[in-house]
DNA sequence: CAGATCTCTTGATATAGATCATGGAAATAA
DNA sequence: TTATTTCCATGATCTATATCAAGAGATCTG
């Protein structure tokens, strides 16, 4: 790790680890979750080359709109982004939420254009994965275009699980469902599975699950009063996840 | 096309016109919706030597269950299906409907195993692609890769629109938006845009659109009544697809 | 840091669509 | 063919959750 952390000034230099710009993917704490796993070294360093590292986006940074020309996909770094799609009246559904080494964008390589909104959620980073490079370079590298169906595939596989939840639940499986689904995520992610912030807001749940939002009020402040979790504005703990997990139908 | 008619019965020789069992890629009447489109001759004939073709199956036979070992990815070749994943208290949702040259099964590609349930829903046939062979000359076809992220891509796209159907959409809504997407696919296969057979049930309906069935019957019967469909069964016919693009919200 | 603007919570009320109920029409089986 | 089952349509009623309302925090902004 050849950083330059010595003629930076102390902001940047902490903003830079923080987010670990320079950090190679060999290196990176996500490699286990990210794009990259089961590559060789080689292909790895090659993959390195194709990879543009953001700098730090602020809370509610657009990173791509709807009809915006598709040239990149992108994972997320540090941080979380929502996605969005609207109807011609003006409603918005959010469709995902994205946490640390989840692709943003796959929806896009159809038509060339984005599909969706990403938003950052709170100070964010991502790594751009320039989709023709991504093309050139795959063709030798059989492995990295399975890594991409199989990203593909387990988003679409999520889809129609949200698809179940959005159509056959209740407001109850609903909220338990998502809790839990924001936990296993975190956990993967080497966070406790127990207690972490919501950074979305209250609004971007109800609309995420199909509610209102005094209904994820409501649901939640029961969940609270029934001992199944605690709340503290973004702040939540699961304090029974047997409890949630039978609840999630 | 060195087809064995000579030495068939009748009976096989019809159902195997009618379902065009031997007829290779590049005569094939769903070429341009179809995983070949802008392949070389030769890759083409390549790709053709690893499809089997399926019999006709009859209606509500099954073609995978969820957990069933990932072997192929199927594409419709006449006929439709539909897919649907369970929840654990038995609850079902439709996840999709599928007519010829649409691709089934490939949410399966990351667990090895397929997540949902594929039936058919009326006679049908399927052109079945092995996955393994599959990756095996995609290696050297890269325009075969991209067309495999392509489909994923836009099946995922097409889920986040059922998202927002799901979450935002009223029931006038969720029906009118369905039946012009059942127009636009039919007309892309060459059929007519206004008139078709609705080949699922009314309860599948329902349940794909996150409805009571009789919401559904409903619904339906009163834009009959206000003149913009009319039903005979499973036959429908688009009388006002202006107004009914109005209702999609 | 004061004012403005969002965000969240909780209560009261309304409603879209679910559920229950019934009869007739199709499809399937025997 | 007849019997049986599934499917579909329509009416009556109910309910889960939306909508409306209002106040308390939290967060922005100049």
């Amino acid at each position: 790790m050849a950083e330059l952390v010595n003629v930076m000034p102390l902001f940047n230099d902490l903003a830079k680890i923080e987010h670990e710009h320079r950090v190679a993917c060999q290196d990176c704490s996500l490699f286990r979750l990210c794009l990259p796993l089961g590559l060789q070294n080689s292909d790895l360093a090659q993959l390195d080359t194709i990879i543009k590292r953001s700098q730090s986006y602020k809370r509610a940074h657009t990173l791509f709109s709807t009809g915006n020309e598709f040239k990149s996909l992108y994972v997320v770094r540090s941080g979380s982004f929502k996605t969005t799609i609207s109807a011609v009246n003006g409603r918005e559904q959010v469709t995902g939420f994205y946490f640390p080494g989840e692709f943003i964008g796959l929806d896009a390589i159809h038509q060339q254009s984005y599909q969706s909104n990403a938003k950052a959620l709170e100070t964010s980073s991502v790594c751009e994965l320039p989709f023709e490079n991504l093309q050139d370079i795959g063709k030798q590298m059989p492995q990295l275009q399975i890594q991409l169906l199989t990203r593909l595939s387990k988003e679409l596989s999520s889809d129609k699980n949200l698809m179940l939840l959005l159509g056959k639940k209740t407001a109850d499986e609903k909220i338990a469902t998502f809790l839990l689904s924001l936990s296993k995520r975190f956990h993967d992610r080497g966070f406790s599975a127990t207690e972490f912030q919501l950074t979305m807001s209250r609004s971007d749940i109800a609309n995420h699950l199909g509610l209102a939002v005094e209904t994820v009020s409501r649901v939640m402040s029961r969940f609270q009063e029934d001992g199944l979790i605690e709340i503290n504005g973004k702040a939540i703990s699961l304090l029974n996840t047997t409890a949630i997990n039978v609840m999630c139908g």
